[in-house]
DNA sequence: GCATGATCATGC
DNA sequence: GCATGATCATGC
């Protein structure tokens, strides 16, 4: 089949809208798939997108560096979605596009990339994602052409151009094995488990990378399906009230706290005409949320890009005395978890905590014989891929210890210069069921404060 | 000063 | 009502 143009194609893809593919095929070519469904242990992924092709558009596209609809220019991608109470559906999944290759990719500009070549109008088809059933009765949601320079904002598409570029001059700098999901805000560089642990060579370095894939990030997806294709609000709150500039999340974000440089907590609230508890522990971050000009922890700017904003005091000398919590865990949950599944391609909580999030640090600092805090800088900072390993074996370490009972050898702080585990629930009384069938008090992994003040110091070296 | 356990205001 | 972020309190 050749379909001439975008319409055409949208217009086939549209009548397997609240369909499964087995309604729009014959008896004949199920069978053949449930033949072939059989033979594999578990669903392969991307195998549905692979049917779709096939038996529903009658293409075959292969690996191909033009889009899988060559003439209409179109780039199909088959994804899960998931129920969610609040949300009725997110992604599944961060949306994966082809590999990177980091030789290539070096000598292309963004408005030449092949990146852009093959992936400028994508055709969305999300379904709806049950574990336990056959995907040829997954049922199909949302279907939506989305051009990614005319179908999302300005400030969105520029963002993105700007995530491309930075990948592209991490690999230029010899760092392709340093890159991180969490680098970029909207476009990732993700890593693609199929060959994951066959590391490839990079242009600009001897040391070996592992294979990554551009990816609009989960979250970015989630703002799509939510604003474009249910038509909802977010929930969220916006730091623009107005027409914005074009400019990146990061410029956007630093330009609202730039004004608030030096000052003290009063001259901030006072010049904001703004009252706020000083006793909380959330004052900081309060003020943080008065900066941006919200009243909401759910910022829009900083949810789309998998963003989250932490309230960092400093003492007069400058040390850093608090470590930085994640939320709590569930015992018997975590001992299920793989640190990077390849099969699935699923990271844990803590490993994608770490690899795929950005923080926004909002730095006070104590002022000495004062009650006083001056707010010293904000800045975004990503956990560094190179640190990873020792992440990981504090988590291994962490269930460990749950799957024999040992709670009270959680690692500690000193057991590690980066992360440890530590209480984290209401009291003392605020606890939760073990796999022992005990309970326990709630607890969470926690980030070293010695390591964050070193991140802290590290970004005022470069700047 | 630091490690560790415990707590609490806020907002969903 | 509860999760969460950010301390606060205690003891060495």
């Amino acid at each position: 089949m050749i379909y001439p143009t975008k319409e055409s194609v949208l217009e086939k893809a549209q009548t397997v809208l609240h369909k499964t593919l087995r309604n729009v095929i014959s008896g004949s070519e199920a069978n053949v798939i449930e033949k072939q469904i059989e033979g594999y242990k578990s669903k392969r992924k991307g195998f549905l997108g692979e049917l779709i092709e096939k038996y529903f558009f009658g293409i075959n596209p292969g690996n191909i560096s033009e889009p899988d609809f060559t003439a209409a220019a179109v780039e199909l991608k088959t994804t899960p979605l998931k129920k969610h109470a609040k949300y009725r559906f997110v992604s599944k999944e961060r949306l994966v596009f082809s590999m990177i290759d980091y030789d290539k990719v070096v000598n292309e500009t963004w408005d030449s990339s092949s990146f852009l070549k093959k992936n400028r109008t994508l055709l969305l088809m999300f379904y709806l994602w049950i574990e336990s059933q056959n995907i040829l009765d997954y049922e199909f949601k949302f279907i939506h052409l989305l051009d990614l320079l005319k179908d999302i904002s300005g400030e969105d598409s520029y963002q993105i151009q700007k995530d491309w570029e930075y990948i592209v001059a991490k690999i230029k700098r010899g760092e392709a094995h340093l890159l991180s999901e969490g680098d970029t805000y909207y476009l990732g560089a993700c890593t693609k488990a199929a060959n994951s642990r066959i590391l490839r060579d990079q242009p600009k370095s001897r040391v070996l990378a592992k294979p990554r894939a551009f990816s609009l990030k989960q979250q970015y997806i989630n703002y799509l399906i939510q604003t474009k294709f249910l038509g909802k609000k977010t929930g969220t709150e916006s730091i623009f009230k107005k027409q914005r500039r074009l400019e990146t999340v990061e410029e956007a974000v630093m330009a609202k706290f730039s004004v608030f440089l030096g000052k003290t907590d009063k001259e901030i609230l006072t010049t904001l005409g703004q009252k706020l508890n000083r006793k909380s522990k959330s004052y900081k971050r309060l003020i943080a949320n008065r900066i941006l000009g919200v009243g909401t922890d759910s910022v829009e700017e900083l949810e789309k890009a998998n963003i989250t904003m932490k309230a960092i005091t400093l003492e007069p000398s400058g040390t850093l005395t608090e470590s930085i919590s994640f939320p709590a865990f569930d015992y018997r949950d975590l001992i299920t978890q793989v640190w990077y599944d390849e099969e699935k391609e699923e990271m844990s909580d803590f490993h994608l905590q770490l690899e795929a999030k950005k923080f926004l640090f909002v730095i006070f600092q104590k002022k000495k014989d004062s009650k006083d805090i001056v707010f010293l800088k904000a800045m975004f900072w990503n956990f560094p891929i190179k640190d990873l390993p020792e992440a990981r074996r504090v988590w291994e370490k962490s269930i460990d210890c749950i799957n024999e009972g040992r709670y009270e050898d959680l690692p500690k702080i000193k057991d590690s210069p980066i992360a440890h585990v530590r209480p984290h629930g209401a009291d003392s009384q605020d606890k939760i069921r073990t796999p022992q069938g005990s309970y326990e008090v709630k607890r969470c992994f926690w980030l070293n404060a010695k390591y964050i003040q070193q991140a802290i110091k590290n970004e005022g070296d470069q700047a």
